[in-house]
DNA sequence: TCAAAAGTGTTGACCGTACACCCATGT
DNA sequence: ACATGGGTGTACGGTCAACACTTTTGA
């Protein structure tokens, strides 16, 4: 006895870092049920097609062509949802997965359908999306905090500033400069100098960096100071 | 257009620690595919069941009842696995759980279809179950660096020592027994003291624990010292 | 010359490790 | 008495937060 059958499909939470916000791809929907309610993309596995095929596959679409194949950016499954309620249509499990990509400028034409919301604001998600939505930024915050990961926000070439704006979005938080400099500048592996620079703005010019090899933070990079007893 | 449909299964890593060895829960296969070979234990979602309430279904069908309830233990999910190839029978995709036991004493009668098995002699799993099993194991491990989770592998009360031989069997690592007291008796809400000491063995008495209702650790207890340069 | 941003030096608090040492019990 | 394991004291080194300070640019 197998149980009943399922469709199953994949959303996303693509998450990018716009200025000072922690920004989510939304989708308004078309079709019932929930139509005309914000929700996050996604779309049903096809056959012959693993999970995380379908995910870059959407990604791809949603985003422009190639965004799965790029040197930055990331692809995480967050978990799988099924529970008996979750679409009125029947019985669907929906796989989410995780995406952080580099800002990327808005499309010529501001699309009315999709686009960029910051997560702060974002209430009323279609279906289970807002809690998909509340598991996919925790999941970044925490991956932030052991991981180099931060630089999957970042275009191939970023400064140190820019690392520290991502961190600041998402954690919303204030990070001192010059500890930050210091802290990710000497993590073996995590930021490999181009000896070129950055000129235009005010100040003294920032070099530019590229990702390292390296994925996990020794020691983590901490959200809350250490615990001060007394 | 919803794409095909597929069985959905739950698949448990069932972990505990027995004397110095992590362990796993496996049953022997007594239906093809894959007869006789050993596997996870897992069912099939029933209609109108959530994911947790067939993982604590099938945990509590095949540990004994009343588990799931247990103030000791711990379910999460760990993840989805739907290769189209995964299961010969057809598309079935499975989200694996991970549950943490304290030891249990052998049943009476040793059953030769399920039984506990140290996770280091594991091999030549049904399905993608050695891939799962990995999966479980490794997110076991980072779950102890950064959680009070290893307490779900204690009994009620507990001493100190038991506490350690978690982690060491869990890390396969050695942790000094006097660092590590002094680490989680300070640790606020980590451990609460029951003022009632363990006595019978040699030397002196330890002093028995329960769990407190702290669930972070901060700072983290580190598996591997800080990376040293030089 | 000034403002702004990048980056370095330094200090004190805290944490982890290592290990000497004491405590309490069974044999 | 001695072995065994529980637990405390302490010193050293590393990391972090805070912040004074220097460097390098644009206006």
């Amino acid at each position: 006895m197998r149980g009943n059958l399922f469709a199953v499909g994949v959303d996303l939470v693509v998450l990018t870092v716009r200025g000072d916000d922690l920004c989510v791809l939304l989708v308004r929907r078309t079709e019932k049920p929930f139509e005309n309610s914000w929700g996050l993309p996604g779309g049903f596995v096809a056959p012959d097609e693993d999970l995380p095929d379908t995910a870059a596959r959407e990604l791809a679409a949603q985003t422009g062509a190639g965004t799965a194949g790029r040197v930055s950016g990331h692809l995480e499954q967050i978990a799988g949802y099924a529970a008996p309620d979750r679409d009125p249509r029947g019985r669907v499990l929906s796989v989410a997965f995780l995406a952080l990509l580099p800002d990327m400028p808005d499309p010529d034409q501001p699309d009315v359908v999709s686009g960029w919301h910051p997560v702060a604001d974002v209430a009323d998600l279609a279906f289970d999306h807002a809690q998909i939505l509340a598991d996919g930024v925790e999941r970044a915050r925490e991956t932030l905090e052991y991981t180099t990961l931060a630089a999957a926000f970042c275009p191939p070439e970023f400064t140190v500033t820019d690392l520290r704006r991502v961190y600041e979005a998402v954690w919303r938080t204030e990070i001192d400069p010059r500890n930050f400099s210091r802290k990710v500048t000497s993590t073996p592996g995590f930021l490999v100098p181009t000896n070129r620079h950055v000129t235009g703005g005010p100040g003294r010019p920032a070099q530019l960096f590229r990702r390292g090899p390296a994925t996990r933070l020794h020691p983590a990079m901490l959200r809350e100071p250490a615990v001060r007893v007394g």
